[in-house]
DNA sequence: GTGTCGCGCCTATCCACAAGTTTCG
DNA sequence: TGCGAAACTTGTGGATAGGCGCGAC
């Protein structure tokens, strides 16, 4: 994924289809979706301009810039300064919306500051749309709109509601500081830490070499993609992992491999003079890992210790209500956040009793026996095919055969 | 210690057909 | 060399059979 899109590979990509997994530029995304009912209500979101490969959720109206979780995160979560800019959430549509239609949920879309070569923007004028662009296709987004179609993210029960999630610190209702559009603002604050997210094209120059000292690890890439370089092990199994008591395992001597390996996580991590790491933050390359992630109510810590003459590293400040069945679309971070080191008695942030954890466990297995790990689609419009192609045990009936199962009705023909 | 059974998990396979690619005249 | 038609290949999702590991007996 980045600036072009995923389909036609000349335009600009402008918005992001989760259940196609690609970037899109206008004109492909209102022909790709108008293929037919089912892909029509994939749900759509702009794409975050600053990593270019996430959707968008949050648009710092300061900087003028729709961001996805993660780059919002390191713009707004970390940085004292940033964090006041106003932010409103971004609604997603489905269907296929009119210009005019997408440019009043989107009132901003035609005048981002960064895309002015586009001509996606040119399109949102162009386009004309030959079928109807019910209202009712717009359903989705339950969040109450003001009359640009955004919403203030004070609202965080509704944010809640919505599944996007926003910085640790708290909102103002309205910011008065300068900032440079132009200047990632995670950046703002040297003190932050220092992240560089390996699967997109964020451009957050995190160059605080000092912060990879204090892990004697400089020359390291600090995400999850390279652990086996990192800690010198290979990390596989996550539910041993979980009952084996998690993080010890997890960066001594299991192996990860098997969990979703498109979920990686980059730490960020503020180093105290006692070796306690004060924040991490995932980078996923996959958005819903980045959600599950992002959408954890408290600071994730990260604790680093010294045990046995290696470096291990622990997180907790997990709270009881995001068990890690709820993380556990991103393998990775269901392990990092659901075990509760032993050895790691210095985090007295961490919540978890036994039973909460035993309760933790099991969701996590339920959840995981319907897991469903994410597949790469190549070809969207054979998808939508797919999609709603009648069946019978499974298999593919030609048509006017008789089926047992169809996807659009539900319904069998004998 | 060895063999058998049941259970759960994982993976390959099947199907039709539109779209993409290659071959041939 | 370029073009069009024909032949061939690819990819898509849900259900299922079969292989495998593991624990109990």
């Amino acid at each position: 994924m980045g600036y072009v899109c995923d389909f036609c590979g000349e335009q600009r990509s402008m918005v992001y289809c989760r259940s196609d997994a690609a970037s899109l530029c206008l004109s492909c995304d209102r022909n790709v979706h108008s293929a037919n009912a089912l892909s029509k209500r994939h749900s759509r979101n702009l794409l975050c301009e600053r990593c270019n490969s996430q959707p968008a959720i949050v648009r710092c109206a300061e900087e003028r810039i729709s961001l996805c979780q993660n780059c919002d995160w390191i713009g707004h979560g970390t940085s004292t300064s940033a964090s006041t800019h106003r932010r409103q959430t971004i609604s997603c549509y489905s269907g296929c919306p009119s210009a005019s239609e997408l440019s009043s949920i989107w009132s901003f879309v035609l005048d981002f500051p960064s895309r002015g070569e586009s001509t996606c923007e040119q399109e949102l004028g162009l386009m004309s749309i030959a079928e109807n662009s019910t209202t009712n296709s717009w359903g989705e987004n339950t969040i109450d709109q003001n009359a640009s179609g955004a919403v203030e993210v004070n609202d965080r029960n509704e944010i809640a509601k919505s599944g996007v999630w926003h910085g640790s610190s708290s909102i103002p209702e309205s910011s008065s500081l300068p900032n440079n559009p132009d200047q990632p603002t995670g950046s703002a604050n040297t003190s932050l830490p220092k992240l560089y997210c390996p699967g997109t094209k964020c451009p957050v120059p995190y160059d605080d070499a000092n912060l990879y000292e204090e892990f004697n690890m400089d020359e390291m890439d600090l995400s999850l993609e390279n652990y086996e370089e990192l800690f010198g092990v290979t990390l596989n199994n996550s539910e041993e992992l979980l009952e084996n008591g998690g993080i010890d395992s997890l960066f001594g001597t299991k192996d990860m491999s098997g969990a979703d390996s498109n979920c990686q996580g980059a730490v960020a991590a503020e180093v105290s003079s006692v070796g306690l790491v004060n924040a991490i933050q995932p980078a996923s390359s996959n958005a819903a890992s980045a959600d599950s992630m992002m959408s954890n109510k408290t600071e994730p810590i990260l604790c680093l210790t010294e045990k046995q003459g290696h470096s291990n590293l622990s997180f907790s400040g997990l709270n009881v209500e995001s068990s890690a069945a709820d993380y556990q679309d991103c393998g990775a971070s269901s392990m990092l956040l659901m075990g509760e080191p032993p050895w790691c008695p210095q985090c007295p942030e961490s919540p978890f009793s036994s039973a909460n954890r035993s309760d933790a466990v099991m969701r996590y297995k339920e959840k995981k026996k319907t897991r469903k790990f994410e597949k790469k689609v190549r070809y969207a419009s054979r998808k939508a095919r797919a999609d709603v192609r009648r069946r019978v045990k499974g298999r593919f009936v030609k048509a006017g055969d008789a089926y047992d199962y169809d996807p659009l009705s539900q319904t069998r023909s004998f």
